[in-house]
DNA sequence: TGTAAATATTGACATGTGTCTATGTCCGTG
DNA sequence: CACGGACATAGACACATGTCAATATTTACA
């Protein structure tokens, strides 16, 4: 967190458009983000995301997500789990359902790593 | 769209496409972007990077590259192809050597699709 | 209490991935 | 032309990953 790098070249200024082309990245703090990417990484993931943060009240309960895909409820479940470790889904039970919600600031904040803007 | 979307690099899918959480991904489209995130979903990957967008006119050179990883020369070279493959990388060779550059708009519009902001 | 529904966990399997050593290819130089 | 250096490719191997069927767990409700 908070690295302020106040003085740029010239050199510097013009790479500069992601935390990630800003400086070299450090090993432990590349290995602190990959397995955030990683769980991304997915193109059923990927898609279980963007549903969950599409659906009403941005969060969504497994048998919605269920139906969604062409795979076993393991599976989903599975995929689910890993989001969740990582922190990009957060959890939480009501009843006999489960339901998961984005995590906006975590997916953010990778995006920010990389250098997006919203449009 | 949809007119025809068959010849689209994983790159080109990602710079058209409207932030992940705004509306349900495609499952096409997730098939498309996921290499990509795949491709960066790994620490050296993404300190080689990091590295190369940081280094002077941020490009450099294996040789250099190589010398910066506790890695064999042909694990380097394999990383440096997974990056080149997805469009993360630009390469040239002059020479003997060969030069390696971040191709930006392809991180930045990966960091627009998941959200982020640059500080 | 017993049964059914919603999720999670387990175990198995095929496939993918990161790494290495060994070898190949391309290029400059003597 | 031959040699050496820079980089890529091939093959091998251990380990990780995505998927499924089977089973366990939790909860509501009759």
């Amino acid at each position: 967190m908070s690295m302020s790098l106040p003085l740029l070249t010239p050199t510097e200024t013009v790479a500069c458009c992601s935390p990630l082309l800003k400086q070299p990245i450090g090993a432990d703090e590349a290995i602190r983000i990959a397995p955030l990417l990683k769980a991304l990484a997915d193109p059923v993931r990927l898609r279980l995301l963007s549903l969950v943060a599409s659906h009403a009240d941005q969060e969504a309960c497994v048998c919605d997500l269920n139906d969604a895909f062409d795979l076993s409820q393991p599976t989903i479940s599975h995929h689910l789990k890993v989001l969740h470790e990582v922190g990009l889904l957060d959890r939480s039970k009501r009843g006999v359902w489960v339901y998961y919600r984005v995590r906006a600031e975590a997916l953010s904040a990778l995006g920010t790593l990389l250098g997006g803007v919203v449009a």
